[in-house]
DNA sequence: AAATTATCCGAAACCGGTTTCGGTAATTCA
DNA sequence: TGAATTACCGAAACCGGTTTCGGATAATTT
């Protein structure tokens, strides 16, 4: 059924030997006989089984990426880009991408340990890295090449790719400080991820460049999703001293704030400023549209998979780490400070003192349109 | 470094053999053996490549799915839980999941060839059928096993898990029927696609069960993004005979589409209907939230797994095909008919000539809250 | 023309498993 | 007690490739 490299040698009268040589590219074949192998493999649809070629050369190639999907908000927008970046830079060694998923932290650990024990794979990308990640320290005592998307304690010793997400919250933060805001609120994700300090530092970075003692900054963390986002900016909003800005770790919480925002009655880029970070597709079409940092998943799949085939293949190499900035999208959700913290409480207040008369308003207008 | 099979029957004293038939379950080693062999694997941390198991059985235990990231809206949402589903079935039988992407059809088809030619992996699902869908017809030329996720021509001779969109669409139909809506928009998604034609089959069913000759529908295609959705609607909408309610074949599309309701100063679920179909996440937090079928991906994955591994595994099985529901969420995106068709056009005709003395309302009620 | 060197290819070992086959020792049976 | 089973395990073949080694032939050199 399926040709295999004894029947291409019968057919042409050869050895296996010497077709394995020929389609290997040794020099010792002769160049007619090179090409009556490659003639007859094509005719014949011949490709060597990757299963056997692995068993020489002790490689499967294939590279893994084990998910988690219980955290299904933050990984779930990044994930087709990324993975068509990585299959695209590996496939041009041949490599195919492994996809696993595990639904607890244990087996997540037990999946990369079994995978490559089991020579399934030879390498992985270890994306969302955590703070003393221990996916890093099992893959270390088996030797095996990883690569990981996003920083972590000791990068010296690790091949890395990620977003400067520093710099970009600190230039989030200075573009804020210059609109003339002093009271930020910062929505941290996932605590446990090592981008969460990230951010947070290029925040604080921000505000002590500038500080002239006048800058407030609340924080918090876990917002991941639209609902964690709405929820926590309704309560500050409606607080005695709301931030008159919003930095979101993440633009699924940015769209939560924006619909707090809207649900007040106030108006988001106006009355007050909202910055996000991914550039997921839903940004563009919020209403006004997100301020955010476009980050190229695609890229970072792409050179995930680089390093990871320098690593797989070159030996002798050293682990290189690689830092990119995303760009910002100068979009519609912020904009010079309008209110200051207690001006915007007292709008607040009164806003929702009149919503009411205003619904009666409405009420009527459409009343009257109607007839 | 790794340890072999030869590794521990040296440590053990005994041949590789025997090693192998005691790891494997054979009845001619005795119990004893047994027992040492699985302690010392376990001691060693032994586990079989899964590469040299597989030149002999001529499995990679392995299955393909190949994604084309071009077309990123209908793929994206869905993803997640679709991979998390099939890794989760497959896994029960050693099995892993091979990811790659294609970046146009040809490049496609070719992947799935080639990974099936070279061992890679042994078998496929296939996602996002389509008409005469011919990656199947190149996969059978092979012999490869393959599960369709959606339906296609000739669905005897092979294994495939749909959702019921047909009746799906029939319910959606007869409930804005029931509501008393007579003008009806179905705005398709990717025309190549067998689904879109299921889709739409569903609500010319669901209209033809009723129609007493007053049922008006407009169709389009090709409408997969809220970019999409929200210039069709917007357009319909202010057309002279506009549809008072839409079925939408994506859920993105559905989003689009209130967002146009909302520009027009209109209410969705109040004067104009929308039904969507997938459940992203997104439809619960929209405003109002969508009413919309749910798909449970990770079953739909997880079945698709299990097909697959019978047909890898059990020979002379069945191909076998399922049809299942998904859910019906009733949120606020429909409702009772208020307006017919020419009622709703005059209206939006009033509320557009308005707005401009609305927005001056709007602006005094603002400075005057500001004093 | 003989010796040397290049060229080319077949034979065989090897990778790490699985599975068949056959033989020895222990056990059962007559 | 001797014969026939049975239980258990080692040896070896095999899977489909790669790679080494050595030999035969052709080409070159002296």
């Amino acid at each position: 059924m399926k040709i295999t490299i004894q029947d291409l040698a019968d057919h042409l009268g050869i050895s296996k030997g010497t077709v394995s040589r020929a389609l290997r590219g040794y020099a010792d074949v002769s160049a007619s006989t090179v090409e009556r192998v490659q003639q007859a493999a094509k005719e014949l649809g011949y490709q060597p089984s990757a299963v056997a070629q692995g068993i020489k050369t002790g490689l499967a190639r294939s590279v893994g990426l084990i998910l988690l999907p219980k955290s299904r908000a933050a990984s779930r927008p990044f994930l087709m880009q990324f993975i068509n970046g990585i299959s695209t830079s590996i496939a041009k060694h041949g490599y195919t991408l492994t996809v696993a998923t595990a639904q607890s932290d244990a087996e997540m650990l037990e999946l990369h340990r079994d995978l490559f024990v089991q020579r399934k794979v030879d390498g992985f990308i270890l994306p969302r890295t955590m703070h003393n990640d221990p996916r890093i320290q099992i893959l270390d005592q088996l030797k095996a090449p990883l690569v990981l998307y996003g920083q972590t304690e000791n990068l010296t010793q690790y091949s890395w790719f990620d977003i400067n997400q520093v710099e970009c919250f600190r230039r989030a933060t200075t573009r804020l400080l210059d609109f003339g805001h002093r009271h930020l609120a910062f929505l941290g994700g996932d605590a446990p991820l090592f981008y969460n300090s990230l951010r947070r530092k290029g925040v604080e970075f921000g505000i002590r460049e500038f500080d002239r003692g006048e800058v407030q900054l609340q924080v918090f963390e876990n917002i991941t999703t639209v609902a964690d986002g709405l929820e926590c900016a309704l309560r500050l909003l409606q607080s005695s001293q709301p931030p008159t800005c919003f930095l979101c770790a993440l633009d699924l919480s940015a769209l939560g704030v924006i619909r707090a925002i809207k649900q007040l009655e106030l108006i988001p880029g106006e009355h007050v400023s909202v910055i996000g970070y991914e550039g997921i597709p839903e940004g563009e079409f919020s209403e006004p549209s997100l301020t955010t940092f476009e980050v190229d998943q695609y890229e970072a799949g792409f050179q995930c998979g680089v390093k990871l085939m320098q690593l797989i293949h070159e030996k002798g190499v050293k682990v290189t780490g690689t830092l990119t900035m995303a760009v910002l999208l100068e979009r519609g959700s912020d904009g010079p400070v309008r209110f200051n913290s207690s001006e915007l409480a007292t709008f607040i207040r009164n806003r929702k003192r009149l919503l009411s008369s205003q619904e009666k308003l409405h009420r009527m207008t459409e009343k009257s349109l109607r007839n």
